[in-house]
DNA sequence: CGGTATCCTTTCGGATACTG
DNA sequence: CAGTATCCGAAAGGATACCG
């Protein structure tokens, strides 16, 4: 029961945890977030520079995207003296400091990606004979 | 121009790479499914028992999270003898390997939740102004 | 107890069109 | 070029009820 106990302490002391790091996960981690951090990460670019980048985003996904970035801190807006108008969006050091902790998560990703692949075919199989 | 290539480069070898990473978070991140394996982190625990712990997950959600999860190979799903019927879900040693690089990313929410939370402020109050 | 099926509401994403 | 507004179908999420 001792055990038990402690355990429990653990485990309730990382739900405690989560209920601080969720909101904040939810807040960058959609579709296209990390996506366009690395597009941004070399250098600065322009709205439909980006939009060229990312094969498969639409107009509006990638304004909504660009706003909540924005909003959060993790890209800067600049609107260009030119004419016709133009709109540089650049990562900042907050949203650099992102990509360490992402790294660690495609790393992984990379690693044992095939072991879900392999995991899922084992399972869909064995699903079949049944 | 030279180095333009040379940044083109990078950044497109990094988004060569998330087109492999992008299928394997996609399976992996869900609203649960970090919450769940924290849960099943210190031991094994039964489907009642997981759904109390997880304050506001429904049955459906909990259900849904759980096959996906044992699909993955992330978790197993045991049958005990017992009356009435009991299912013991544990964490595999796949799903356990995920913790590292999450919690990187816990690291981050926490250290830096407070910057995004300012930014977000200075951002509304900026727009308020207008 | 564990799980599935159903229904219903809300959200999301794509397509299109229009403004500065 | 950058951005907004609108419409619409698809998908997600919650509540409920029922089966093994």
């Amino acid at each position: 029961m001792a055990d038990d106990t402690d355990l429990d302490a653990l485990s309730e002391c990382a739900l405690a945890e989560m209920a601080r790091v969720r909101p904040v996960l939810d807040k960058i981690a959609d579709k296209w977030t990390i996506l366009i951090l690395t597009v941004l990460c070399p250098r600065p670019a322009r709205f439909n520079a980006i939009m060229r980048r990312l094969d498969g985003i639409t107009h509006k996904a990638l304004a909504d995207a660009l706003k909540r970035l924005e909003r959060n801190g993790l890209v800067t807006r600049t609107v260009l003296p030119t004419a016709p108008i133009g709109v540089e969006y650049a990562i900042t050091p907050l949203g650099h400091s992102l990509r360490q902790p992402f790294e660690a998560l495609c790393t992984w990703a990379l690693d044992h990606g095939a072991a879900i692949e392999a995991a899922n075919h084992e399972h869909d199989s064995i699903k079949a004979r049944q």
